[in-house]
Formats: C-alpha cells, sequence, structure tokens
DNA sequence: CCGTATCCGACTTGATACTG
DNA sequence: CAGTATCAAGTCGGATACGG
C-alpha cells in the first residue's frame, strides 16, 4: 500500500483518529483559526500528545497553517485551515447529512446540532 | 467520548482503517455486491481477517448486506451495499475529488483514475 | 500557555497457519 | 472459497515530567 496512489494514500491519513474532528473544530473557529488550547478544550477527550501529532501531520499535508507569536507572555499559537482544508470541510458534511439521514434516532445528546459534543 | 453524538460515533466508525475502501469496492461492483475473495483480491494489503471484521461491522450498521448460497461447493458468498451503503459514496466521492484536485502531483501510479490500486 | 518527551497499558491491525 | 485462531507489531490513551 506503501506504493499506492493519492486518493488511497488521502483516505488512509484522513481517516486517522481524531483527523476529521479537529478540522471541523478549527473550520468552526473565527478565520478557520483555532488555538492549541482552545482545539483541547472543545475535543474533550483528545490529548496533547495525539493533538500534537495531528496538527503537525496536517501542516505537513498543507491543510493547516500554523502561526506563532512568541512576543506575547505566554506564547500564542494558532493553527489556520488552508485553503485545501476549508474544502476538506465538504468531506465532514457529507459525513454529517449521512449521519443524520439514517442514524438519527441514536443521538444520545438528543439534538441533531450535536451541541453536546461541540459537532 | 463513549456518550456522545451520532455523527461524532459515525466519524468514528467510518474512519476506521480500510472501512471507506471496502464500501468503494462494493460500490464498483455489479448491483453493488462483491464476494469476499473479490474485496481480498481488489484490496490486496488487507487481511482475511480485517476484511472479515469490517464487513460484520458494517453489516451490524445496515451499511452491507450479506447473501449465503450453501447450496453449492464451495460455498458463495456474498456482500451488498444497502440504500445507506450506496449513498455513503458521496462521502468517499468527496474524498476523492479532494485528493485529486489538492494532492494530484504525488500520484505515484501515474493515473487519476488509479488504475493500480482499483480506485 | 504551548507544547514535546517518555513510559506504559490497552486496543487495533497485521502475518501466518489452519479448517469446513 | 470463506472464513477463524493465534500471536506479533503498531497505534492510541493516560499520566507525568519538563522546557520555551
Amino acid at each position: 500500500m506503501d506504493e499506492c496512489c493519492t486518493v488511497n494514500l488521502t483516505v488512509r491519513y484522513l481517516t486517522k483518529k481524531w483527523t476529521l474532528l479537529i478540522i471541523l473544530e478549527l473550520f468552526k473557529g473565527e478565520n478557520y483559526t483555532r488555538r492549541f488550547s482552545e482545539l483541547k478544550d472543545r475535543l474533550p477527550e483528545i490529548t496533547a500528545k495525539v493533538l500534537s501529532e495531528r496538527l503537525q501531520e496536517l501542516e505537513a499535508e498543507g491543510i493547516v497553517s500554523k502561526t506563532v507569536d512568541a512576543s506575547v507572555v505566554p506564547i500564542r499559537s494558532e493553527y489556520t485551515l488552508t485553503e485545501s482544508g476549508i474544502e476538506l470541510m465538504e468531506v465532514v458534511r457529507g459525513i454529517k447529512y449521512w449521519a443524520l439521514k439514517w442514524k438519527i434516532d441514536n443521538i444520545p445528546c438528543g439534538s441533531q446540532e450535536c451541541k453536546l459534543c461541540k459537532l
């Protein structure tokens, strides 16, 4: 599979755990931007370790860009969806529409808007 | 995360390794149907164990239906995409379009149609 | 505050072998 | 052909520690 096509490769990293949910959280931020701690707060069960790993992977793929303002204390770092990252939201929306159409009866938080888990 | 909403839960199992690629292979079969060995042949690096596990999960989710003809030797079993499964192709298409738009230069097999990996 | 590093246990996936 | 069993390897989660 190492020598396979782009689409296959793309499925591989987009479907890594947390990746799509991180993209969704960035999308919901002002200017498609969120800070590390904001992401961590909004994805309550992710660990700093995995969040850090995923953000680096997304940056390497050109899906997320990182800016650091070291002139302030404490340091302020922000992660922003790139143009390609924003377009990935179509994939997340596709999953959401499908889930709301076919799995709506399973919603434990009682809302199609998924307020509880901020989705 | 165990007590989270449907969309979140849906992302969780749709993004398990191989799941989307299995759905794609079924979609490409006649009548959205393929046999176990066909799937295995077309997903060259999947193991029988994982393929079996994923198909059972997809069946449990109502995405795939299974039919077995035990009257022939060897036994013939077929897996077919349900209506909801067919609609999941929109998600796969979304990923494919995105990949072809943003990652086209990385294609090692030299084809947008991904002939090498049957994608 | 924003991380990275490490260790470790748990869960997931992979490799191989082996049946009806 | 269509799987299952077993065991090894990889990935993820959780806690903790540490540095910019």
